[in-house]
DNA sequence: AATTTAATGCAACTAAGTTGCGTTTGATGT
DNA sequence: ACATCAAACGCAACTTAGTTGCATTAAATT
């Protein structure tokens, strides 16, 4: 049933994410937040904030799970079909503002589809 | 510079992967190699064939890195634009058959991308 | 058969993420 | 304003995927 209380944490995990199309990462969230907030918490606030709609999460390339904001879900219907990118040189990873359908074969009941580009970004593509 | 002897495990790592389309994870292999081999030794040996163009990996949803085979590629050329699934309700991920381009904005330098469908599979979906 | 070096096994390690539990703190009622 | 109660937190210990160093084994070549 995700967040309950708006504590510090909560409020900070929010600015972090401040920007709408940035992914973080756990680890990435941690360092953001100098002043020492734990580990296990972040883990459970954005497992929250996931459930709440509030944020989204996928795969990297590098497998670690990477969350950015979410923009018109909520906590009954999460719905996310744009891809994202992940930079192979200064490693950010974004959201891509166009929308994707694909067409599966009709034997597969697809729910979700993940797309994850990588390459060079604008700053690093020189 | 990859695999340069065709050692038993080499053998087996290959006959385990006999389905052209079936991707597995260094566990999985793991498991199917009754006879004990060596977690190292599994994924040194992945490693490798991946390098040869042999087998090509991506990371499950799982944030799992699963590897199958690749069927035109070689140690100096790696082309994958065909889409994965993953079932949500039996674990198992294989390749899917279709290639697909994306357009991504031109800002971008794309080298890669990966698409993971999930949803479940037509032994899964009654 | 001897030699060479790739491949292997083992143990110890790193890093992401999880779990249990005791403590703190935000929201609510009085 | 204060007591209450559960949500949220911190900590330590854990799990699991994947890696590294090093000594040993076994393909390939002579």
């Amino acid at each position: 049933m995700g967040v309950q209380r708006r504590t510090k944490t909560v409020e900070r995990i929010l600015v972090a994410f401040r920007d709408p199309k940035e992914a973080l990462s756990a680890k990435m969230l941690l360092c953001r937040m100098d002043e020492g907030v734990n580990k296990t918490t972040v883990y459970r606030l954005l497992d929250r904030l996931e459930d709440d709609g509030v944020v989204h999460s996928f795969s990297g390339d590098d497998s670690i799970k990477y969350y950015a904001r979410c923009h018109s879900c909520s906590d009954t219907l999460h719905l996310h079909s744009h891809p994202h990118f992940q930079c192979v040189s200064c490693d950010k990873v974004r959201c891509l503002d166009f929308e994707v359908t694909l067409d599966a074969p009709e034997n597969l009941q697809v729910m979700e589809s993940q797309i994850l580009l990588k390459g060079h970004c604008e700053l690093c593509s020189n």
